[in-house]
RNA sequence: GGGCGUAUAGCUCAGCGGUAGAGCGCUCGCCUCACACGCGAGAAGUCCCUGGUUCGAACCCAGGUACGCCCA
């Protein structure tokens, strides 16, 4: 079947066919792979590499649309691009899908041990770890796919060891015993960022220490169990209550140890009781209390999270078990005073939801505070921007209060530390393992997001000097979510400064949030979520990337599918366009700028005007904004209006006329392909090959640019009084109950020349005719000038009357607005002249039009 | 506790100083030779509340109310 009859049986777009025939087309053309010795300027964006545990959810699609967006309209401009794809280990997550595995067969990791567990975590990456890959594939994402990496593979992981080795040697990495968000279950410390904050409904119990040499001192604690291990009392200095107290000693309840009286700024005095115990194994602010004060730190938890020997009778009891027991124990002896219903917030473990176990622990901790100081001033300079611009508060707010950075996790999954121990308990910190015997690597891993960090350059092959890294560092546009702007944008700026040499990226744009249509948090254990892979089964990739693009805005969104089925209306309007234009047009027409009547100059005019407007809506990254200029360049001007005024040209018999018509269209939706191409991939490449001498892919094709296309106001004016007009008209045939194709006839008063020359058009769009004879019938105002359409037929006026009054009406009411206005001496004289101008120009209008409407009726009664 | 954001047509959202907009939904009329996944017309809004600035405020400012998110 030849392409004409193909497309003649074609009447729908239907996108799956195309999609993964197209997809193929741009694989074997070798669309994705980025060269580093191509000509042109480079342009480079880093997917954030999703979990290897992932799949493809809404977020992910949103992002990628974006990303896909920017690369195919540079690749078009020119831009030599690299789209550089991967995944991340994600060490917690991935560790903990491998043990759902081990228990559904009844073991755990410690029955594998270690190195069998990480080989079979290996086995599981290598069996499905690209699924989420091979999804973004759906969407048309044009990545490089040959350059994916991963985070712990070999091409990446030496970059990891370097960085820590010479964050070491630079001073920042440190060990510690320090107090740290410690989980429980996971049985590892979590970094701050990893901590959720919930409200809890609590009890705060008021518990009564002695005072040696007599009285009493109450505290409020809503962990009585960690009484056991206060080293302090701690009152402010200036509270009057407690001044006499300080210095003397009070003693422990239950455990009975005599602990000092201090005083601190630190203890506010509204709260509770205004004493507050310290006890630095189980409170951050008790840490830095204690720390000072040089006081030591007990624990009366675990890292196991059961009691401790503090109190032998207890020990080996659940951290819940211990609080009730102490509980009863000060009940019984009289020293709870008060139990008070208290709401505050706690700390969740983000991947596991218990709540966080402030613990001391021995850990390895980065200082971050001379990394942050260059990636602050880069964003305050704007040598890097955030798209939209507020998020650069979150960044520099939680950066220019930068504490230090926990990086070591007690996890099997993820770079162990290059950290080297000698049967002595000394260490080293190398790559290499040292010489002689007796040497153990850290048995602890880097927090994931250690190695994410690295992310821009380690992809590129740093620290080898590269041709990639070479051409593409640093890159573009760093698309993301919000919800990361600190846990891994921040660090990039860090270590990117730190170690590659400067700035990862120029511009950080961070997406919406898609919530569920109720407005809760789209997720899978809610049940709110949606697959984009679903939508794409039934909407197309385009649609929901046209869909995606126009719900993602500055601020977070509901999902809204209405958005998706728009994307698909628009993609089967654009093909059937095509459609009609294609098997309609002159033979022998080119695209051309072909401006032969007013309608198609009109047209021109529009098209370069979208051209410009689209391309910086790209630049400015307002995507929503430019799928609604698309959309109604497409749909309003193009189709419902030009098309229909070309069609009678098309079908006609004027070759000059036909040939005119045929050449404007199809340059019209040349351009108008490639404008949306980085939008909607596939629809417009499958139309693109349908064009005439066009050879090769949309994808590699010139973005559209408008020098060429003449623009032309006054035929835009002209046109677009014409189309006023009619839709004018048409609302007097609808009234009349005239049909929409009853073939009229009008007259022409006032200034109307130029409409006279539009006749064609008013007969091709209005199926009106104009004809020579004295003014008189109802009366359609054309806009941009004095001219006014009257229109004839027997008994017309008398349909219209309620139409007429109603208008008359409204006329008056426009009339006397403005009037009043005017009438307003401090508007005539401050407001700027265009606008008195404009009012005066409607008072005179709309002054006219009520007479013109007034003699009608008067005419009417009177008949 | 601190910060950020949002409240506009039934729904989802644009507009962000000069005559209230879109898509969907709704009503009416059309199988008009590209598209019924279509065409034409229409109804529908104290632009959250109260003050202020301004010749003029949905838009700027202040306060309030409601909701969402982030940080501690």
């Amino acid at each position: 079947m030849d392409r004409r009859a193909e497309l003649e049986e074609r009447t729908r777009y239907e996108a799956p066919e195309v999609e993964s025939r197209i997809f193929a087309a741009w694989q074997q053309a070798d669309l994705f792979t980025a060269n580093p010795d191509a000509p042109g300027e480079p342009y480079c964006i880093q997917l954030p590499p999703p979990n290897v545990t992932g799949s493809l959810h809404m977020g992910h699609a949103l992002n990628g649309s974006v990303q896909d967006l920017l690369i195919r309209w540079r690749r078009m401009q020119g831009r030599n691009v690299l789209w550089q794809p991967g995944t991340d280990h994600a060490g917690i997550a991935t560790q903990m899908v491998v043990e759902r595995q081990l228990a559904a067969d009844g073991i755990t990791r410690h029955d594998l041990g270690r190195e069998a567990f990480v080989e079979r975590v290996w086995g599981w990456k290598e069996s499905t770890g690209s699924t989420i890959i091979e999804q973004y594939k759906r969407l048309g994402t044009s990545m490089d796919y040959s350059r994916e990496r991963f985070t712990m593979d070999d091409r990446y992981a030496p970059a990891v060891q370097q960085v820590f080795v010479e964050l070491h040697e630079r001073g920042y990495i440190y060990r510690d015993n320090y107090l740290v968000n410690w989980s429980v279950p996971l049985a590892t410390a979590i970094s701050d960022l990893e901590v959720e904050h919930k409200d809890v409904d609590d009890v705060l119990y008021e518990v009564a220490y002695a005072v040696e040499g007599g009285g009493e001192i109450v505290i409020a604690t809503v962990r009585p169990a960690t009484i056991l291990a206060d080293v302090a009392i701690a009152v402010h200095p200036e509270d009057p209550r407690y001044a006499a107290m300080i210095g003397k000693q009070a003693i422990v309840p239950m455990v009975g140890r005599r602990i000092p009286i201090i005083a601190d700024e630190r203890v506010e005095i509204e709260f509770g009781t205004g004493a507050l115990k310290i006890t630095p194994g189980h409170d951050p602010v008790d840490f830095e209390v204690g720390r000072d004060h040089g006081l030591e730190a007990l624990s009366a938890i675990g890292l196991d999270g059961k009691m401790t020997d503090l109190m032998p009778e207890w020990e080996g009891l659940t951290a819940e078990e211990g609080h009730e027991r102490a509980v009863e124990h000060l009940r019984q002896s009289g020293e709870l005073r008060e139990e008070i219903p208290y709401r505050h917030s706690v700390g969740f473990c983000q991947r596991s939801g218990a709540r966080i176990e402030p613990l001391i622990s021995l850990q390895w901790f980065c200082r971050m505070d001379e990394l942050a100081k260059p990636a602050i001033d880069v964003v305050k300079s704007k040598e890097v921007r955030f798209h939209p611009e507020r998020m650069e508060k979150i960044y520099l707010d939680w950066m220019e209060a930068i504490r230090p950075w926990c990086v070591s996790r007690q996890l099997w999954w993820g770079h162990r530390l290059p950290v080297w121990f000698a049967p002595d308990g000394s260490y080293v910190v190398q790559v290499e393992r040292p010489e002689g015997d007796g040497w153990e690597q850290s048995t602890d891993v880097l927090d994931t997001w250690f190695s994410s960090a690295l992310w821009p350059y380690a992809t590129l092959g740093w620290p080898d000097q590269t041709p990639e890294l070479a051409k593409w560092y640093p890159g573009d546009v760093l698309v993301t979510g919000r919800d990361i702007i600190n846990l891994w944008v921040a660090r990039m700026i860090m270590t990117g400064i730190a170690f590659a040499g400067g700035i990862p990226f120029t511009d950080v744009y961070i997406n919406s949030t898609i919530q569920a249509a109720d407005g809760r948090r789209m997720s899978k254990s809610l049940g709110t979520g949606v697959d984009p892979l679903d939508l794409i089964d039934q909407y197309g990739a385009d649609a929901t990337r046209y869909g995606l693009l126009k719900m993602c805005s500055t601020q977070d969104v509901r999902f809204a599918e209405g958005m998706i089925d728009e994307g698909r209306g628009l993609a089967n309007k654009l093909f059937n366009a095509t459609r009609l234009v294609l098997l309609n047009a002159d033979p022998d027409a080119t695209p051309t700028p072909n401006g032969l009547l007013s309608a198609d100059r009109w047209i021109l005019d529009r098209l370069a005007a979208t051209i410009d407007e689209v391309t910086g809506q790209y630049e400015e990254f307002q995507f929503s904004a430019a799928t609604k200029t698309l959309y109604s360049f497409i749909w309003n001007e193009f189709c419902d209006w030009y098309l229909e005024a070309i069609k009678a040209r098309l079908y006609g018999d004027d070759a000059a006329s036909k040939r005119a018509a045929s050449e404007t269209a199809l340059l019209v939706i040349e351009r108008t392909l490639g404008l949306l191409h980085p939008m909607c991939p596939f629809v417009t490449e499958e139309l693109w090959s349908f064009l005439p001498q066009r050879g090769g892919l949309l994808a590699f094709s010139a973005f559209p640019t408008s020098e060429d296309i003449p623009r032309d106001p006054a035929a835009a004016a002209t046109v677009g009084a014409i189309i006023e007009a009619i839709t004018g008209l048409r609302r007097l045939r609808q009234d009349a109950d005239l049909g929409p194709k009853a073939p009229l006839t009008a007259t022409l008063s006032g200034d109307a020349d130029a409409v006279r020359a539009e006749a064609p058009l008013l007969a091709a769009l209005g199926a009106i005719e104009l004809v020579d004879a004295a003014a008189d019938g109802p009366a359609v105002p054309l806009p941009a000038g004095a001219a006014t359409l009257h229109i004839q037929g027997d008994g017309l006026a008398g349909k219209l009357r309620d139409r007429l009054a109603k208008r008359l009406e409204e006329a008056r009411a426009e009339a006397k607005k403005a009037e009043s206005k005017l009438g307003n001496a401090k508007f005539v004289e401050r407001a700027p002249e265009e606008v008195v101008a404009e009012e005066r120009e409607r008072v005179e209008r709309f002054t006219r039009d009520a007479a013109e409407l007034e003699a009608q009726l008067v005419a009417l009664d009177a008949g």
